[in-house]
Order: C-alpha cells, then structure tokens, then sequence
RNA sequence: GCCGGAAUGGCGGAAUCGGCAGACGCAGCGGACUCAAAAUCCGCCGGUGGCGACACCAUGAGAGUUCGAGUCUCUCUUCCGGCACCA
C-alpha cells in the first residue's frame, strides 16, 4: 500500500469505479423500501460556491447511508436555469443567455461530478430545455380552463428611462439600477395562480407534517395568516350614486371608534377624486413612487390626503373623511382601511399627525381616555363605552353584536381572512418559459392547444435592458387564433421561475417521458423523503411547491398532497471579509491573501495584506462578490482534494447552522484524513499483543462512540459523527500494533462511519485492507451490546447541587448502598450538617442536600 | 416595521430527559526529532486567586422556577434569514 496520501489518484480510480458499475443509477423497485433524497437544485450562475457544495454534501452524506442500510436510494440532479442573472450576464457580455446557461451547467456539472456525489445524472433535467417546460405549459393550460389560472391587473415596478418593468431587487432607493429614474407603479394584467383556494389545506396540513421544522411551519402558518373579523361597509355617494367601501377589521369591537377611512393610492375612489384635484392627484403619484417591497412600505413615514370625500359610518351614521393613505395597500385586502387612532399605533400617529379626532371606546388598563403618547396598553381588548348600545360588552360579545348588526343592513358580516395571496407568475422578461395563452380579438385568451405545445422559447435573442425582446419579435407574437383561425397576437411575457421549481422534483422520476408530464414512476418515488435546502426558502419556494402537489394531485399525476416529507432547512456559508482604506476607498482583500498576526493566546490583534499593507477585519458574513470574501471550492479540492472539502464541510458545523470558513480548519481535515492512511498503511504491521484490558477498553471505547454517532445521525447532526469517526482513530491509534480482532472490529467501523462522509478514501482502503469489494454495498455498522456491558458506574457526587467529585460503584449498589458510599466520600462537606434529602439519578449522579 | 431563528473559551463547536460546561477539532504555548525548515509525535491550553491541594467566577444582559439551569419561564440587547419580480 502507498504510504502516502494522495487523494487526487485515489477520487479518480473511485469515481471510475462507481461510473463503470452505474453505482447511482436508480431504477423502482417495489420489493425495497425507497428513499427518494434531494437537495434544491441550482442556479447555474456560474461555478459552484460553497452553499452548492455544503447542500450537496449534506444530501450525499443521507443518500449514501441510506444506501447502506438496504433502500432504494434517487438522488438526482437538475439545474434551475431560467432567471435574470442570465439577462444580465447577456447584456454584460452581449451573449445569449441560453449560451450562457448552458456553458455554466457545463462547467458546474463537471465539478459537482469531481466531488463524487451519489447522484443518478442519467435523470438530469434543465428547466430552460423544451422537454421540460412544455410540461410548465401544459399543466397552465389545465388549470386556466379551472379557473386555477385567471388573469387580472397585477402592479409592476415601471422605470421609464428604459420602459421596462424591473424587478424589486433591480430598484435602488426608489430608482431603476440601471438608468437611476425615478420608478413608478404600474398595473398591467397578468396572470395569477389561485393559490388562496389552497389557504385552508396548506394551513391545515402543517399539523400533520411532523418531518418539518417547527420554525419553518410557524413562518409558513403566519405567511398564510388566517384570521378572524368582520368585513365593513362605508356607505358613500359618488355621481349621484350610492356606492360602499369595504374595509376589512379583526376589531369590529372599536368599529364606534372609527374617525376616518383611509384607502390605497390605486383605490377607484383615489382615482376618482384625483381627477378634481390636483392636489390629490399629485400626492396619489407620489405614492406609486418611492417603496417597492413590503419592507419598505412598513418602515416608511406614513403619509396621507383628504379626498374631500366623506363615508357614512354604518352604524351610527356619522360622517367620515376619507383619505389617502400611502401605507394603504391595493394588493392587500380590500385596499382600504377604517380609522380607529384611540385603539390602533398607526391610526394615532396618523390622527395625530393630520389633526383627526380620536374618540376612546375601549375601557383599558391605562384609564379610559387616550392622552399623548401612545401607550400598548390602548390596543388591548377591554370593554366597549362611548358606544351606544354596545357599552359594557367584552371583546367577543361586542364583535357578535356589531356583526349582527351589520348584517341585518346589508353592511357587512363576519368574514375569515386570509393574509396569502395569490401568486402573480407573469414576468415581462425574455428567459422564462413562455405563457401559454393567445389573444384573439374575437375569442379572447386561448390557451394554446397541447398539439402545439411545446411554445418555444427562441435561444439566440440578447436582451438590451428596454422591454422584453420577445415583444419587438413578430415572428415570435404573430400567430393564428387556436379557436377561430384568424390573426391573433401571441402572449410575451414568460413566467415567474417559481413555476418551474415547483415540481421539478417530481419530474426526476420520469424525464424521458415525451407523452406525459408524470407517470407511474413519480407515484413510485413520491414524496420527497429527504429535502434539503437553504432556510432562505422556507417560504416562497417551499409553499409554491406544496400548493403545485396539490393541484398535481387534482390533475391525477400524482397520489400524494405533501411533496416533502422530512425538511432539512441548512444553514448559510459565511467568511471573515477585510479591506485596506486606500485614502478613503475602501478595497476588499481576499481573506485567502491576509495573514492574521495573534498575541500569545492566540487573540487576533492585527492583519496585513500578502503585500504587508495593513488591513482592517470587517467581521464576519456571507460570501459575496462586492466583499471579495468568497473562497473558491475548486481551488481547496485542487489543493486537498474532495474528501478534505466534504469532511470539512460536516464537521465544522451542524447542517442548521451557519457555517463560518476558517482555512486553517481545513488544514485540519486534511490532516485527519492523512493520519487516517498512516494509520491504515501500517494495519498490517507486526506488533505488540493488545492486553486484555486494552482490549476491552478499546472495544467500548468505539461501541460506545459508534452508539452515540447513529443517534446524531438520527437527528442529522453531522458533525458530531464526524467528531466520532476521529474518536475512532484516536482509540485505535492508541495501541501501537496491528491487525487483531479488535481493530479489525474497529477499523472497519470506522470505514463504514465515515465512507457517506469521505467516500473515495474509505473506498480505497476498504479494498485495500481486503475488507470487501465495495464499501458502499458494506452493511451500516451497528454496535455490539456485548462490547457495551460494563461492571462499574461512575456517579457524579454534588453536595446542594455543586459537583464534588465521583464515585465508582458495581452496577448492582442499591440506593441504600449508593447513599451511604457517597455520604462516606462527601465527609468533609458533609460532617456535622443534617442530609435533608439525596437525589440520585440512576446511573448517573448524586446529589446530597444538606 | 412584521414574521422566524441564533448567541457557550482566542475560533468552529459538544453537552440525548433539567444532572461533571467546554467532547472533537482549529489557533496558540512548551518540548522531541532536524544543521535548519516542513511534516510527524508528546504535553499544556475558559477566567481570577493560591507554591499547592484547592477555592471562587463563568454559557449575550437582567430577573425567576428548581436539590440542581447552557437547557424551562419572563424582560431586554445584538446579529442572521424572509417579507410575495434575486434565486
């Protein structure tokens, strides 16, 4: 045997071994139990960065246990290859972004590949391909004729500089990345997935999914946001007319406390008013500037205008004053909201701001009145006064009566509502898959018929950053009407990427079926038994996906209505970043070029550049191009190879955790991986013979450690059984022999522990040692009871709950034998006090209170 | 702003049910080997006091429950993720 560790020869003979025997392929097999494992495929944005090589690694450490254990494993890969940063590479580089892609998936395969994942590429499927997204189409054209599909005007960012509607990330400060003018809100129709006629079953369903995160659940429960409360109408005149605003509360209680009634900027009745005023319609363009994402809105000044228009309240019959309110949203809700500054922090910031009443309705814990500042305690339930007949109801009585009410005028009812809403998939960009609809002057939308699907997206346009260029393309818009013939114009904008990441999961089952989107295969594989990702999608992604398996389900392609069984959300991949100020400039130095100088405990005290210029250390966070604190997978696998990157990776951190780089950590790793070879390289060496009581020592040693490494496996806390594998050689290198019974035993546990982790090497050496022909078809190891038996117990002794010392007793002691021996040994902090009472964990500690 | 999460030595982390805080590793310090270095091996390694046995302090801060709290409860601080067109 080489005795030394060369991985790079060693990852190239295993992976050869695995691509000959096809050692990943997967094929249903209904005589095994299956286990379907996937990590999030990527974006090909380029090469693979660490979060890509940290997920993967993750699910081949499960893939390749699994396997172990006797299922029938899938892992595959795809490439979620649709999305803007092709585009913008496009304009970058004037390249198509189909080029672009394509060449990334190249190069990023050839990597995943170098890593030795477990994957079956004989199922890789890229989202941009026509094979793919004709399935994308398909599936739209089912739901828009069930109404799951339906369009209507949705609000896009418009930068009119480039007349182009740009992406919320492509909005800075209110303005277009590219040109800096000023961007406005736009409606235009588009169309909408009714997710909402889900609400309920997503919501629902969350109990039942124990394999899921609590932290995960909750966001979810909270992103769907059921709740209960009373829908209001304001009556109020408009031309002559009798029309009613709808305002949506969950406190109906303090509906006699409204003052005012506040309406979004897109609201018809702003629309309207604007068109007298010029004042208002200033303020209502305004209002379409400035914030962009929900974040925004929120941590805005809020700002508002009378329309000069008032509303009827319902019940009582006062006049109201309606305003705008630029923290009103159209999307959300009824786009209006009713007033009540007495119970409510915004409304009474916004009262007191514009000089409206406030009128107290809630008896509360601070008084009954409402005197500057705002205090919490006025939106507290209470019972209602200053409220006619409703005075002296609590919360729920008052909510009731004011329901009923309402009801018996037609103004309004109990309602249950919900804060999801439903998902606008129109994008007006080039790299998407094309919305299957025709527009037809005669018959309206139609969608395209399935013997025209696929609708291709052309390959070789270059977008320009003005408007999408399958909208300046005749030859891609100009089209005949499915329905009737005649000329008709052909739907441009593709759909959110979303769609596509929605159900590719279940595409891996069969992405060779040309006839169907899914077939019998995706029952036999479905669900997901493993899925891992980054905790970033523990929303948008991860409930699109739920509601896309449901409305699956409705179509009969799948039986199942959750598509993820078990959830591991990983943790993000942070590094230390540092620049050098360069008259006031500051310029990012790669952490890999920056020598830390350390004070004798070994404290960081000062950092210079490879150039000696002194740098400063920015602290710690995630990888990114603008802090030049990304470390490059490919160069640590060139330089220590694919086991040092893997065994790192797992053993830094738990999978849930952010995991902060450190290369001198990876030092590490690699040296463990050598001493792993030294140590194997001289198994077969004579030496001395292990003493009985070494051996069994050693035998529990490892036992015990490989007990403790399957329950963390259990629970998918990795690096502990990372931690278990180097207990392991440290057990067995402390014994300065050779091959016997014992580490025979435990060296090939250890190979066994570790071959998910560091699969090439343990390959090598499982061969090598003539353990077997194939470490990955080896059984999983399980300990040995009999190496676990033990005659003696170390207890604990605290005396009133301080550790004292410990005690060795036969595993036989009874408690009064166990009291008395530690009474004895805790003498000189017991002696002359009373024993109150001795708690004794068994097994474990014992705890004299006096 | 709202929703979710995290905080333990110089660093990453461990501690299964509330039961020895700091496993395993990194960095650091001391030593062996070497002409020297690298590699390797051995030892030390939370803080304060003490020659020492040992004592006290210590799991972001403050309170509480308990024989006993890193773990449970409340309040607070800081950081991270998401907020619907980044993926």
């Amino acid at each position: 045997m080489q005795p030394q560790y060369h991985p790079r020869s060693v990852e190239q003979e295993a992976q050869a071994f695995w691509a000959e025997r096809k050692s990943f392929r997967s094929i249903e097999d209904s005589a095994k139990p299956k286990f379907y494992c996937l990590s999030m495929f990527p974006y090909p944005s380029g090469k693979l960065h660490m979060g890509h090589v940290r997920n993967y690694t993750i699910g081949d450490v499960l893939t390749r246990c699994y396997r172990m254990r006797g299922y029938n494993v899938l892992q595959p890969m795809g490439w979620d290859a649709f999305g803007l940063p092709a585009e913008n590479a496009a304009m970058a580089n004037t390249v198509p972004p189909a080029k672009w892609t394509y060449d990334n998936i190249a190069t990023m395969k050839r990597q995943l590949q170098g890593l030795g994942f477990a994957l079956d590429w004989e199922r890789e499927l890229a989202t941009c391909r026509p094979e793919y997204y004709k399935w994308n189409q398909w599936l739209f054209t089912r739901l828009f004729r069930k109404g799951l599909a339906y369009k209507k005007t949705g609000i896009v960012n418009w930068d009119p500089a480039d007349q182009t509607v740009l992406a919320n990330e492509q909005v800075i400060d209110g303005r277009g990345w590219r040109t800096g003018a000023l961007v406005e809100k736009r409606e235009i129709p588009m169309y909408f997935f009714r997710i909402t006629a889900y609400a309920e079953e997503l919501l629902a369903a969350l109990d039942t999914m124990d394999g899921w995160p609590e932290q995960v659940k909750l966001m979810q429960k909270n992103w769907i946001g059921r709740s209960e409360g009373v829908r209001v109408a304001f009556p109020y005149a408009l031309g002559g007319e009798t029309k009613l605003l709808w305002v949506f509360t969950t406190r109906a209680d303090t509906l006699m406390g409204t003052t005012f009634c506040a309406v979004a900027a897109e609201h018809p009745i702003a629309v309207h008013a604007s068109k007298t005023n010029k004042q208002l319609a200033a303020f209502v363009e305004e209002c379409k500037r400035g914030a962009v994402t929900e974040a925004e809105f929120a941590q805005m000044e809020k700002t508002g205008m009378s329309t000069g228009l008032y509303c009827t309240h319902p019940i009582s019959g006062e006049k109201l004053p309606v305003w705008v309110g630029n923290y009103v949203l159209m999307g959300y809700g009824e786009g209006a909201v009713m007033g009540v500054p007495a119970h409510d922090e915004r409304d009474y910031a916004f009262a007191l701001k514009y000089g409206l009443p406030i009128k107290g309705v809630i008896r509360h814990p601070a008084g009954d009145s409402v005197p500057k500042p705002w205090k919490p305690a006025y939106a507290e339930y209470g019972t209602c006064i200053n409220s006619g007949k409703y005075d002296g109801l609590g919360y729920q009585q008052a909510v009731d009566a004011i329901a009923a009410d309402l009801k018996a005028k037609g103004l309004g009812e109990k309602q249950v509502h919900w804060r999801l809403r439903d998902w606008g998939i129109s994008r007006q960009r080039y790299w998407g898959c094309p919305i299957p609809i025709v527009h037809c002057p005669s018959c309206g939308d139609v969608p395209v018929p399935d013997d025209q699907l696929p609708v291709k997206l052309p390959e070789h346009l270059v977008p320009d950053g003005t408007g999408n260029p399958l909208a300046k393309m005749p030859e891609f818009y100009e089209t005949r009407c499915p329905s009737c013939g005649k000329p008709a114009k052909r739907e441009t904008d593709t759909m959110d990427t979303f769609v596509d990441s929605s159900w590719y999961f279940a595409r891996f089952a069969c992405p060779d079926n040309d006839r169907a989107m899914l077939d019998a295969r995706a029952k036999y594989w479905m669900p997901v038994d493993q899925y891992i990702g980054g905790i970033e999608h523990a929303i948008l992604h991860l409930l699109y996906s739920r509601f896309f398996a449901r409305a699956m389900k409705a179509e009969g392609l799948l039986d199942v209505d959750e598509p993820f069984t078990n959830l591991l959300t990983q943790g993000m991949v942070l590094a230390e970043s540092y620049y050098s100020d360069a008259q006031g400039r500051r310029e990012w130095i790669n952490p890999a070029d920056v020598a830390v100088t350390r004070d004798a405990k070994g404290k960081i005290l000062g950092a210079k550049a490879r150039d000696g210029r002194e740098v400063v250390y920015d602290g710690i966070g995630t990888m990114s191009k603008s802090k030049n604190n990304g470390v490059d997978p490919q160069a640590l696998i060139d330089k220590y190879g694919a086991d040092t990157a893997r065994f790192y990776i797992i053993f830094a951190s738990p999978p849930t955790n952010t995991l902060e780089w450190s290369d001198e950590s990876v030092e590490g790793s690699f040296r463990f991986l050598r001493r792993l070879w030294a140590y194997c390289a001289k198994f077969d060496n004579p030496g001395p013979k292990m003493a009985d009581g070494l051996a069994k020592a050693t035998r529990f040693e490892i036992h015990s450690v490989l007990k403790q490494a399957n329950f963390d496996l259990g629970k998918h806390q990795f690096n502990t059984v990372a931690s278990a594998a180097m207990k392991i050689l440290n057990a067995l290198d402390n014994f300065s022999g050779g091959r016997n019974t014992v580490t025979q035993d435990g060296l090939s546990i250890l190979l066994r522990l570790l071959a998910p982790i560091t699969p090439h090497v343990c390959h090598h050496l499982w061969r090598e040692l003539g353990f077997g022909e194939d470490v990955m078809t080896a059984p999983w190891p399980e300990p040995d009871p009999a190496a676990l038996q033990q005659d003696d117990i170390e207890y604990v002794v605290q005396v009133n709950g301080k550790t004292r010392g410990s005690l060795t007793l036969p595993k036989s002691a009874d408690r009064k034998q166990i009291e008395g021996s530690a009474a004895l040994s805790m003498q000189k902090y017991v002696a002359g006090q009373i024993i109150k009472k001795v708690v004794i964990v068994p097994g474990r500690l014992i705890n004299i209170v006096v």
